[in-house]
DNA sequence: TATAAATTGTTAGGATATTGACAATAAATT
DNA sequence: AATTTATTGTCAATATCCTAACAATTTATA
């Protein structure tokens, strides 16, 4: 059950990105870095890398610094990237078509094993091999497919109703692209991707900058 | 020029989920809120959300709360929503295909004028009346048609030439679709949107939640 | 109209997050 | 082999953010 977790969400959130830069470092051979040179390129402060690290155990060594491969495979692990993930996506609509055609989840292990819809027109059509499917046969999928994530790009109005089809189905981890907050059992976890939340961030900021 | 802002970006980030619940507050004919009741729904303290709005004005009124239609529109204004603003799309890729087809933005005010590609194959295509153009005349389009916000929807190779470009052409607004981290001058605002670090965060909460 | 109830704006306190400093230790140099 | 340099892990200090409390004030009730 949810232990509750000692690291901090701000912790949480700078490990995907340490992820990336320590992936472009291997991609440039380069076998060694010390938190003051990772520093300079990822824009945290030395003292927080280190310590955000160090949540995690000690991967580092005095004098050294850190072993790029080590360190990424690490970190990869830490975010569950030591096994692949089956995926759906819910909702056909433009921006579901989309996400089943972006390949850079498929890089990291993420695998798309169908869309659902509850258009019928839609059903049978195939996108990159994905194949549209009746949501009316969500369930039995999902458990015959051990599906880990659940990817919802609904409206707003059929979201709640198509995440608590998804609960019931015995999904436990909702990725929202609906433009609305879910409620869920405490042991399903649901990260939003707010797109207009974003927008207005970028307008507030944009706004304020010749003031 | 742009004055440092006092405002801290957990109090800015929250301004647009405000501006959400209102509307459908709005919607419900809701005249009048306090903000105890706008914790029940929106899920922070009432305390947090009296001393996030005081950033910006006195909106309620002691005994009675505040008003729901008035608060709305504050916060659109603050949030930059009493202009309405002209975006492209660099990159006529799913992404870009399917952010142009995303008529949510439209309802807030925001209009594509064109979508831009490298690839010919894509030029005179039009998704809902939005035309994809010749990269090469980007910067004439940017300034003729006033344009505020470019959506950087290209790969991560061509993300940072991309956006060389666009500032060179006077944007001062980009809205990073692309999986990397654009260097841009102070005075141009970057928000991004890093599709694989939310799902791996997702992952990391996902793992962590039954161990 | 007087009193009670509701609710804000704001201050102060507490919690959390970030940064700075440094002893401990490894690597590099002489 | 001894000395210098680099760099971590960690503790302490600072800064930021969130929550609790309450006086001030309005609304609702008697």
């Amino acid at each position: 059950m949810s232990e509750k977790s000692r690291i901090s969400m701000a912790v949480i959130r700078r490990l995907p990105k340490y992820h990336r830069y320590l992936k472009e470092l291997l991609d440039k051979d380069i076998k060694r870095i010390s938190s003051k040179e990772l520093s300079d390129i990822i824009g945290f402060t030395a003292s927080q890398i280190r310590q955000d690290l160090n949540n995690f155990g000690g991967f580092g060594q005095q004098g050294y610094g850190y072993n790029v491969e080590e360190l990424f495979y690490e970190i990869g692990k830490i975010l569950g990237l030591d096994k692949a993930y089956n995926t759906i996506i819910v909702g056909a609509g433009n921006l579901g078509q989309a996400l089943a055609n972006y390949t850079n989840f498929d890089k990291v292990g993420f695998e798309v094993k169908a869309l659902f819809d509850i258009n019928p027109k839609l059903f049978g059509i195939k996108i990159r091999d994905i194949e549209i499917k009746d949501m009316d046969h969500i369930d039995v999928f999902i458990k015959e497919n051990a599906i880990d994530i659940a990817i919802l790009c609904t409206n707003k109005d059929s979201a709640q109703e198509v995440a608590d089809k998804l609960v019931e189905s015995g999904i436990k981890a909702i990725w929202n692209f609906a433009p609305t907050d879910l409620r869920v059992p405490e042991d399903v976890i649901v990260e939003n991707v707010h797109l207009v939340e974003s927008l207005l961030t970028l307008t507030y900021l944009y706004k304020s900058n010749d003031e």
